[in-house]
DNA sequence: AAATAAAAGCAACATTGTTGCAAAATTTAA
DNA sequence: TTAAATTTTGCAACAATGTTGCTTTTATTT
């Protein structure tokens, strides 16, 4: 793992730091989408606030990881699957929010439907979040 | 215009005050989303912030405006059209966020489209937000 | 008009996010 | 391998956003 995250930060021309190992180490772990406040728990008080900020940005404007948006105030972010670049995300995907475990995840496979708009109006990017019971909470 | 709030009031058992007012007639005065930020520049400094977060909870529960999510952390605020009742929102719609004028506008008669999840997940609501180039900004 | 109920304002505080800069760590070049 | 150059980190200070308890004010009911 530790490998693959060192090469996950070189393709991206981003020098390898212990933040860094560290917060790609907590994505990497798991399929669930992280809040900012789940990473500085779960980095420790290793870290300074910050340095948490600026990775995450760092990681989103690279294409490592992308954002999630949520009706309550807390912006989410997971692993890019396909292979997002500098400015470039591809990452249609839905996304899903179980109201039992309050776990969001990225639905990889299930492709973001198609919105018909009124006449005039440009579409560029569409984003759809499902919120519902999740497998594992339906059992 | 005046009479048409003071029905909205008190049909869902709100006392008709001066802050309430003057935050609904916001909302109908345009049709575009409003964020918090929006609303306590536009509401002049009339009003203490605490009054607008608590009338802003007070008409979201009643249903008498919806949030929107957004990827940039700032819930946005808009009108419900449908009949929607204390603790059942039904705006089934799709929102629509303009890349130029950088406004969000309801969709309202474009309904959310159904999407097909994998075995085991059920759907409860879905959220779907479109980025894009509004018809105003297009021509 | 008085009593009751509800909302607003205020203060104090908590959480979240931003910026500039010096110190530390990493990468590059010698 | 070491020194120089570059990048990142941590710190401090601050700004913006959101929350809570309590008192005063305002609205509704009797
Ligand atoms: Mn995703
Ligand atoms: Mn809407
Ligand atoms: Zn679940
Ligand atoms: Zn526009």
């Amino acid at each position: 793992m530790k490998e693959e995250i060192t090469t996950i930060l070189k393709r991206n021309s981003l020098s390898v730091t212990a933040s860094r190992e560290k917060i790609l180490t907590l994505f990497l772990g798991q399929d669930v989408a992280l809040s900012h406040s789940d990473i500085e728990k779960k980095a420790g008080e290793k870290f300074d606030r910050v340095t948490v900020y600026r990775t995450l940005q760092t990681f989103t404007d690279k294409g490592i990881i992308h954002t999630i948006p949520t009706v309550d105030n807390a912006i989410l972010y997971a692993l890019c699957k396909d292979n997002c670049t500098q400015g470039h995300h591809h990452d249609q995907h839905v996304h899903f929010i179980c109201d039992k475990c309050a776990q969001t995840f990225c639905l990889d496979n299930v492709v973001t439907p198609d919105v018909k708009l009124p006449q005039g109006y440009t579409s560029q990017q569409i984003e759809v979040v499902v919120k519902g019971v999740c497998k594992a909470c339906k059992k």
